[in-house]
This record gives structure tokens, C-alpha cells and sequence, in this order.
DNA sequence: CAGCATCCTGTTTGATACTG
DNA sequence: CAGTATCAAACAGGATGCTG
């Protein structure tokens, strides 16, 4: 978490930020919104390179936030669930512009990048 | 910076996200975007709680990105200005969008929080 | 299976002092 | 004014081993 409320003050953006751009969270949430409910290996697969300490944390983040729901089935082995909630789903129309935006300017940083460096 | 390199395959969004939303990004893309052109200590008097080593790395980072521009006037004293770009203010409506869901669904995350601690 | 506990590490951030 | 240098602190992240 990268807690930036004292610069909130001066940006309205910040605490969203706080709450849904911090590492993990979106790779996290997009599968969860586009390919639906998993268990909790699946997202390990899905996210490859994470561990499950730091999934398990960012997992009980969301889950605190109430961007993600986790269901528990008392079986053996045991089968939990997550699912993303409907608060969590209303971030759909944002990610949606940030991967257009990405799309469409991150071409441009790039350029800008091996301007700068030269 | 957060490097969510490997994460970005199963996520477009990341890659903005590591560009735009690291720490002290917005905040300073903000004021630049609204409050317009600005000195160095202009921008370390609205950001408040920022250190002039920290302010000036981030906006050498958003320089090379190309979202902020950097003018240096030879005089004495010495005089910087750093403006957003083109590219930079086209993040604007991205910006104004979650500021948006902030106002809309801040307070439910709030409520969510208290809910999940009781 | 889905985690938690523990230990350990590198990076990020900040405090402080100084300069062209 | 607009930084830079140096040092210290904090923290996120990973490795490993264990369990209901």
C-alpha cells in the first residue's frame, strides 16, 4: 500500500489510487472480472509470478474493501471461492479507458523515452 | 516504481498503472493539469509533504515519459518551469473519471472496511 | 487445498545538509 | 532558486516450512 493521504489533499485521484492501483490489485481484479469467480489456485496460475503470501494478502485487501467477495466451502480438500463484487465490477468502465488510453498513448511514452535517453 | 512487468501479460491495465499511479505521480500531474505551469518550489508548497529529492525524481520520471516538460531559464536566480504535455493531458479525462467513482464509491470501500473489521 | 508464521532481503522513501 | 549528496528508516516482497 502506498498510503498517500497527506497528498490526497491536493488530488481527489489519490485515494482511489491508494485503493485500486496498488501492486497486484489489477491484474487481480481483471481476471476476476473477466474471467469470473476462482478459486484460489486458479489465480495463482492466472497471475504466474505471485506468491501465495502476497496473493493471499492482496486477496484479503480487496476482500476488506469490499471489491472482492471469498466464499469458503467446508469440504476436504477445502474450495474457496473469489468472486468480484459489485462494487468491484463498477470498476469495469475505468479499466476499460485505462487499457484504451494504454493502447493509444503508450506508444508515444515509449518514443518519449528513447528521446530523452539519446 | 512498482515494475509490474510480468503481471502485464494478463493485464493491459498495468502498464499505465506503473506509468501514471506510482507514488506522487498524480498528485503532481494534477496540479500541473489544473493549476497550470509551475516553478519547482511552487509545486513543493502545494504538494506540501513532499521532499525537493523525491519531487524532483518523479518529475525526471514523468520528463522522460514525456508527460511533463521541463523549462530552464538562465537567469539568476534561476528559474524552472515545468508544464504537462499534450500527451500528459490527455490523461485528463482518465482523471476526472475516477475522481468520479472516488465521490461515488468511496464511501461504500469505507463501509465495506467497517462491515469486514466488526 | 489454501493458507499462515517466520525470517530475510532489496528497493523505496525520507531527513538532513550542502551547492552552482 | 533548484536542486544534489549522503545516510538512515521503512516497507514490500520473496523463500521456506508447516497445518486444518
Amino acid at each position: 500500500m502506498q498510503n498517500q493521504q497527506a497528498p490526497e489533499m491536493s488530488c481527489p485521484v489519490a485515494p482511489v489510487v491508494d485503493l485500486v492501483f496498488s501492486r497486484w490489485t489489477t491484474p487481480i481484479l481483471w481476471t476476476l472480472n473477466f474471467d469470473g469467480r476462482q478459486r484460489f489456485s486458479e489465480l495463482e496460475r492466472r497471475i504466474e509470478t505471485i506468491t501465495p503470501k502476497v496473493l493471499t494478502e492482496r486477496l484479503r485487501q480487496l476482500e476488506r474493501d469490499g471489491l472482492v467477495s471469498r466464499t469458503y466451502h467446508r469440504e476436504i480438500p477445502p474450495r474457496v471461492e473469489y468472486q468480484i463484487t459489485e462494487l468491484g465490477s463498477s470498476l469495469a468502465p475505468l479499466f476499460a479507458q485505462l487499457a484504451h488510453w494504454g493502447t493509444a498513448h503508450l506508444p508515444d511514452v515509449e518514443q518519449a523515452r528513447l528521446s530523452y535517453d539519446a
